[in-house]
RNA sequence: CGGGGUGUAGCGCAGUGGCUAGCGCGCUACGUUCGGGACGUAGAGGCCGGUGGUUCGAAUCCACUCACCCCGACCA
């Protein structure tokens, strides 16, 4: 590809609204064009790296035993009532209506009409397992995308989905993803955790992430460096210690606490620990009232509260609707609170002779035990786990990363083939529901990923795989003529050679544009042709991140290109 | 949806009521330069986000509205 006769153009400054660095350089090096909040045009440079990436999706899920098929991004409305995913997904759906007024979808995901296609076409145990795939457009109205391609309303997802008879035949299915999936992200030059994940309202035993460490990430990871043990802190569980060594026993003693709202100022008011202090949270779930107590010093992870509470949707409660619940905002516990769903962490658990609410204003009562004094509705771990509590398997202290999720694999058992019927017939000729599980990667996420992890100062570092072009040839001062002639030559030698190439071709750009320009778009291998090496015979060349250039002779450009790109780097 | 911010040339920005709206980059032409973002000369390029108001006069003041960015609740 000749640099004159691209469509794009770099930009010589950062444009102002990108702050992480994919979105950046993918604006500076003329990657992509946004269109809308979260939408955007990729540009050739954009298009021939995420095509890169497909292929790499693709050997892997066809290695794994995938099909690839393509399912439509349109699909009717009534298809998402059908398994109650129209509520699940909310305003997130994009939801519109054809010209006979019937309410369509664009689909934010394929479960649905996968298991259709897989219920007219499988009867037998004899048909399965099954893996298929797609790489499709995804629309999610996501209330608010960010950073360029990290969160958008429109991608591509190369989502895949297991179709077996048992749990056994899952677990291998999902084994032989997990492995597809570190190859594939191994490909690309990410280097990913693994993480248990949260697999969501509609259940599923298991569920992993694949998170890429970075600080701009938008998750939280769980490690502990002493076992392994990696989450999400969505799922993650951590060890609380035990606060107090008392037995329980003091009594219900209420206590004047004039202006004091906050586990912060109860704790320093009463001259203990916040976690002896009970914390009471109040939310709104499908639009009823819930009264939450933890321990003063956690804090609630509504991932899993919503779990426990099966909603679709869960929110702070107002303080109109605590009014209305005929709760006392700062001073409110469940001792002797009734007629309100009741749900608490097994930290309650963990001490006594709390300090809770009195549920009057500027009073707490001291001495509060668990159930001696109060019950609950649900009693299950709600927790979000905060670095420096232990690991649950080993006990070693915990550690927090940020990290970008590019990959997510689930169980997802028998939901959408109960829900729609996609069954078949057993050996012993029972009606069984086949048993699902669904695997994702945003493919675009995936490019910025990429550029997240491998880039410098200077622009893109691209690994070699999911370049646009494998070697960048620079002409200088291309008005001489024999210049000219020389890297026209080498340019046809690379094409010749299958060595996809990018020619900065252009007459009168100063030396420094062009390496600059170079440095931004981040190819592997770069080449200068100019009077000085002209002058040698020979061609230098450089890897992208090496710090300096070597010479090779000026017939050999191509094999120099490959012994480069063989050697890493 | 709550909080904060921005809309003026392809891009980045300046312009606090006065008539022909400006600067830098980029772009076009010619000339000079030529190994890390060169220089000169001459040009092209604007419904100042939209609508409605105030005013002799609005990019500028007021109201409404739309869009985009950043911070929090969603997910590949």
């Amino acid at each position: 590809m000749r640099f004159t006769r691209m469509v794009s153009r770099t930009l010589r400054f950062d444009p102002p609204e990108a702050e992480t660095a994919s979105h950046r350089l993918m604006l500076r090096a003329g990657l992509m064009q946004q269109v809308a909040a979260g939408v955007y045009s990729y540009l050739p440079l954009a298009l021939r790296s995420l095509r890169k990436i497909e292929g790499i999706i693709r050997e892997e899920m066809d290695a794994a035993g995938g099909q690839e098929l393509m399912l439509p991004a349109l699909q009717p409305l009534e298809l998402w009532e059908q398994t109650g995913r129209r509520a699940a997904f909310g305003d997130n759906l994009f939801a519109l209506q054809d010209r006979r007024g019937r309410p369509m979808a664009l689909a934010p995901t394929h479960e649905e009409v996968i298991t259709n296609v897989v219920k007219s076409n499988v009867q037998s145990y004899r048909d399965l397992p099954l893996l298929l795939y797609q790489i499709q457009t995804k629309f999610r109205d996501e209330p608010r995308p960010r950073a360029g391609l990290i969160r958008v309303r429109e991608f591509d997802m190369k989502d895949a989905y297991s179709f077996n008879a048992d749990d056994a035949s899952l677990d291998e299915s999902y084994q032989a993803m997990a492995q597809a999936y570190r190859n594939i992200f191994r490909r690309c030059g990410l280097p990913v955790l693994m993480a248990e994940a949260d697999s969501g309202a509609i259940g599923g035993k298991d569920s992993h992430e694949f998170l890429l460490p970075t600080d701009t990430g938008e998750d939280t990871v769980i490690t502990c460096p002493n076992c392994r043990y990696t989450a999400n802190a969505e799922k993650a569980e951590s060890v609380v210690p035990r606060y107090g060594g008392d037995t329980g026993d003091a009594p219900l003693r209420e206590v004047a606490t004039p202006g004091v709202k906050t586990i912060a100022a109860l704790a320093e008011f009463l001259g203990v620990p916040e976690a002896g202090t009970l914390k009471a949270v109040f939310y709104m779930a499908d639009g009823e009232p819930v009264f939450v107590t933890i321990r003063g010093d956690l804090e609630v992870n509504e991932v899993k509260l919503k779990n426990a509470l099966h909603c679709d949707e869960l929110r702070f409660a107002e303080d109109g609707e605590v009014q209305a619940a005929g709760l006392v905002a700062g001073s409110a516990s469940a001792v002797g609170i009734s007629g309100i769903r009741k749900v608490a962490d097994p930290s309650i658990e963990s001490g006594a002779n709390f300090v809770v609410g009195a549920n009057k204003p500027d009073t707490h009562l001291t001495g509060a035990n668990y159930p001696r004094d109060f019950q609950v509705d649900i009693l299950t771990d709600i927790a979000l786990v905060q670095p420096g509590q232990l690991c649950v398997r080993c006990g070693h202290g915990l550690e927090a990363t940020r990290g970008v999720e590019v990959g997510h694999i689930f169980k997802l058992g028998t939901f959408f083939s109960e829900t729609l019927g996609a069954t078949y017939l057993d050996a012993e000729g029972r009606n069984l529901p086949i048993t699902m599980g669904c695997y994702g990667i945003g493919v675009g996420r995936l490019l910025a990923a990429a550029i997240e992890q491998n880039h410098d100062e200077r622009g893109i570092v691209f690994p070699h795989p999911i370049a646009p072009y494998q070697a960048h040839l620079v002409g200088l001062n291309l008005s001489n003529a024999e210049v000219a002639e020389a890297a026209d030559a080498l340019y046809g030698q690379l094409n010749a050679a299958g060595i996809e190439t990018l020619y900065d071709d252009r007459p009168d750009q100063a030396a420094g544009v062009k390496f600059n320009d170079a440095d931004l778009l981040g190819l592997p291998v770069r080449l200068v042709v100019s009077p000085r090496n002209l002058r040698d015979g020979v061609v230098e060349v450089k890897g992208r991140a090496d710090e300096a250039a070597v010479t090779a002779p000026l017939g050999e450009g191509a094999e120099a290109v490959r012994a480069r790109l063989a050697g890493g780097g």
